[in-house]
DNA sequence: TACCAGGTGACAG
DNA sequence: CTGTCACCTGGT
């Protein structure tokens, strides 16, 4: 298919976001992405003559979005697919570019130069557990840490597809003995993993439920898991539940906040929009590295 | 060798 | 309620 987005759209600033970890580069510069039981290859199309190529060999074409630029992308999958997952996952059908546009330049120079590097960044739906289990296993990792561990519990505990791994459903996770996922390079995180889940897969909690819960609710709720704290909580929150609004703060968004926000960043003036102000800011900090 | 990294729970005070 | 500390493991 092909997908022509006018509005921001960048694959490789969104793999490298930190919001997701199983979005693979390729030799051929497209991006593999391992999500919703599927394996998406997703390429953007930059020359006019390759958009005119795909576009003459009668596949489906979706737009999305107003801006007065487009982007142009190949994906591998047919519309069943696509409108089954990918469109919500995706986030298409948010504008980013008018989200960017609420940023007062002359008011905040600082968010303004952070939303010019990380324009392009979309705030995924990804999986509930997936998401869960993946910020509980963050702690205190750097992101290819992170990966390296993700990547081991899918082939550790997950269906194969398409050679990859999927990531485990609660139920293989919670099959799953404390050596095994500790072999997964998750530490003193195990006993996090295991219980949480148990108890999902037991059916003592139920992720989906938490859908219907207000934000702060979600948040209680979430934290109230063993080994969930806030900053794991408002990232699930986030970039599970697709909570915008959330402003996950771990130690580099509060150096951020120190050092141009006097510790406090104005989140009354961009509601409902403060997650997405959270990762520009979070991206031009992690892109100066 | 020692210290740190996209935190959290358990405990002091 | 705020401060401190251990914790797995891989990297410098």
């Amino acid at each position: 298919m092909i997908l022509e987005v006018h509005d921001d759209f960048d694959l490789k600033k969104i793999a490298e976001s930190g919001q997701c970890f199983r979005w693979n580069e390729q030799p051929d510069g497209s991006y593999r992405v391992i999500a919703g039981g599927y394996v998406l290859n997703i390429r953007e199309l930059f020359d006019a003559d390759e958009i005119k190529e795909y576009s003459g060999k009668d596949n489906d074409i979706v737009r999305y979005g107003t801006a007065d630029f487009k982007h142009t992308f190949f994906i591998n999958c047919g519309k069943t697919e696509f409108y089954d997952f990918w469109e919500e996952y995706l986030d298409l059908k948010t504008d980013y570019s008018k989200i960017r546009a609420k940023i007062d330049k002359a008011e905040d120079d600082y968010l303004f130069r952070a939303s010019e590097t990380g324009k392009g960044i979309r705030i995924l739906k990804q999986e509930y557990f997936e998401t869960l289990m993946t910020f509980i296993i963050s702690q205190r990792k750097n992101i290819p840490a992170i990966r390296a561990s993700v990547e081991k519990l899918c082939k550790a505990a997950g269906i194969e597809k398409d050679g990859c791994y999927l990531f485990p459903t609660p139920e293989q996770m919670a099959s799953l003995s404390e050596d095994e996922i500790s072999a997964c390079g998750t530490g003193y995180r195990t006993k996090y993993l295991m219980k949480a889940a148990k108890d999902i897969a037991d059916g003592e909690v139920s992720l989906e439920a938490f859908a219907g819960l207000s934000d702060a609710e979600l948040l209680t709720e979430l934290e109230k898991l063993y080994g969930v704290g806030v900053k794991v909580a408002s990232c699930t929150a986030l970039f599970a539940y697709h909570r915008m609004d959330f402003f996950p703060e771990d130690v580099w968004i509060k150096r951020v906040l120190a050092d141009h926000y006097d510790g406090h960043f104005p989140l009354e003036k961009y509601t409902p929009w403060n997650g997405v102000m959270q990762q520009y800011l979070f991206f031009g900090q992690i892109s100066d590295k």
